[in-house]
DNA sequence: AAAGCGAAGGTCAGATATGGTCAGAAAAGG
DNA sequence: CCTTTTCTGACCATATCTGACCTTCGCTTT
């Protein structure tokens, strides 16, 4: 067992004695309680604590810097997933939807197929006209997304 | 918990139970109060009592000086954003316009995606023409705000 | 009045305390 | 071997906290 696996152990076993089913921890000092550098953390963190597998982590610098994790229900990423379509400007970059598409797909609510199939109807959809494209692009991912999370909805029924 | 942190509970707690939703407070007792140096206090009322989050911080200065916290209705934040419309004056330069939209976001009445937006209006239409840009950008900026917070106004209803 | 004084509050640079990132080394797995 | 995962360290970003110095205001003394 590696050392990643048993701090993640560690910090599963926190928060399911947890209350709320969340914690804050010191990133220094869970380092130091396993003799790593600080960096490992963030390592474990990023590799056994996203949004796809149903940890939610937000963290500050500074003078009373924290990291907190705490457990999200399906519930919860599908809430967190509408809220995000409504952030969706008007206009957006190819960049940003693809950042939109990652963040979606981190929240359970796409799967790694169906970003690539948006994606491809958003590059075959904007390559067809001369302007406006970033508004065409904007209100075709809304749209898609939003037909996608409806089809789930359907099937869990 | 940090300091700040506490000290900003405290305040909070000081305003809800008041009267009127505000406080008077001085700099120095505050201090003496947490044991910290008194620009400790403006560093807390900096980060977290702005405008943005609700907070209208007044002060003065000399024998008897006084900081006054007041919290602060969004119709409150509406009307500040309207009299804000009236400063925009005949012409303005870019980067005038830019603090003027930051002051828009900090009252609540644009999105960070809506200053964006603006901003490329702004930007675009100003390209066009050779002379008066600092007037165009005016009655622009003037039009799109008013355009933005009237839109807002009706959702509401 | 004008000048001087003490009592507020304001500003800002810098020290301190955290956490974040990333490239590359080391280890593990196939 | 080659690939993937783990691990480390150097460097970065940001929040907090302090202290020296500045500004403003009311009051008192000339």
């Amino acid at each position: 067992m590696s050392l990643a696996d048993l701090i993640e152990k560690y910090i599963k076993q926190q928060i399911h004695r947890s209350e709320n089913q969340a914690i804050a921890l010191s990133r220094a000092e869970l380092a130091e309680l396993f003799s790593c550098v600080p960096s490992q953390i963030n390592y474990v963190l990023a590799t056994r604590f996203t949004l796809e597998r149903g940890y939610l982590i937000e963290s500050r610098r500074g003078g009373g810097g924290y990291i907190r994790i705490a457990r999200v229900t399906k519930a919860d990423r599908l809430s967190m997933a509408e809220r995000l379509v409504l952030e969706i400007g008007g206009q957006i970059s190819e960049s940003e939807a693809d950042q939109f598409l990652a963040s979606f797909h981190e929240l359970g609510v796409l799967t790694r197929q169906q970003v690539r199939v948006i994606r491809a109807i958003l590059q075959r959809e904007t390559a067809q006209i001369a302007q406006g494209k970033a508004t065409l692009r904007a209100s075709l991912l809304r749209s898609l997304v939003m037909l996608v999370m409806q089809c789930a909805k359907e099937n869990e029924v």
